[in-house]
DNA sequence: GTAATTTATATCGCACGCGACATAAAACAG
DNA sequence: CTGTTTTATGTCGCGTGCGATATAAATTAC
């Protein structure tokens, strides 16, 4: 009987991992949306807008390989960004498939404004009560968690 | 200059927290996909039918409360799951604002087929490198994570 | 008891997120 | 070189997720 109690209780504790993870991604976003809206963009957009920050003048697939979403989530953002004169889409001259997304100086002045972003966020969290370790390891096993699931996708 | 360096890592540490949640509840959610297909339900009508099926016959707003959601989004779930003929939405003789959600027959026969899910998951979680250890503290901190969190949206 | 306010739920609009499918260009097979 | 396959991106449809707003019932103010 104590033997099933113990698997029981794993059980319930893999399952529950589920609903905390839906439900903090939503609330942190949450969290960046009074920044984000001064900007004018959403989570996603800022995302995106990130990966060109880091990199400027990658593919569609680059970014949607950074973000692990699809094309068909990742293009309209793309669509939007470009629609508000963050970033410019060209076609690859080395391969016409592909596209080129690069930032406006428009999108590159952007940078500056959200540098406060992770600045207030990490405020926020330190407000709270969460120790240094406890945030690194939390981090540490969502990455792990990420790349471990990331692969099982589209073949791994 | 090493003051600053250590308060850079902090910065990016916890910034970059909030896209592995986000990653990870998209993966995770993408792991049940199989699972609930054969159900013919999603991930959100799922978490609505498990409030459910632990507590029978709760208004709208407790359903709300549990995932975490605004009303805008569990309506239309929750009238997805009446069509579907899941469950059934009544006013409530006390109150005639709230509505009580009851499963029908059916959506208390969909519990029995949902209970190889959990077990499921677990599987593919046991099967990855992660210790029983490293899931109950990623379960503990994502718990209060959510908890400070939430309380930040509607007053606290 | 009537008016103003609060509360519970729902509607509307927009932006994802993704499965299924379409399209066009590159790579490959013969 | 021509036909097939693969690859990169895009379109379409549906179901969220949420801000703003609507509606109706309960509560409160007076």
């Amino acid at each position: 009987m104590q033997g099933s109690d113990v698997a029981t209780e794993e059980l319930k504790l893999r399952n529950q991992i589920c609903f905390p993870l839906y439900a903090a991604s939503r609330l942190v976003i949450r969290e960046y949306k009074p920044y984000l809206d001064k900007l004018g963009i959403t989570y996603p957009q800022y995302l995106a807008l990130m990966v060109l920050w880091e990199t400027d003048g990658v593919t569609v697939s680059f970014i949607t390989d950074k973000l692990i979403l699809n094309t068909n989530t990742v293009t309209p953002v793309l669509k939007r960004l470009e629609q508000m004169g963050l970033v410019e889409r060209t076609p690859s001259p080395d391969d016409e498939r592909s596209v080129i997304v690069m930032l406006t100086r428009k999108g590159r002045e952007l940078e500056r404004k959200a540098a406060e972003i992770p600045l207030a966020l990490a405020g926020r969290l330190t407000e709270g009560p969460f120790s240094h370790e406890e945030l690194s390891a939390l981090k540490s096993s969502l990455d792990r968690f990420v790349a471990y699931l990331k692969c099982r996708g589209s073949g791994g």
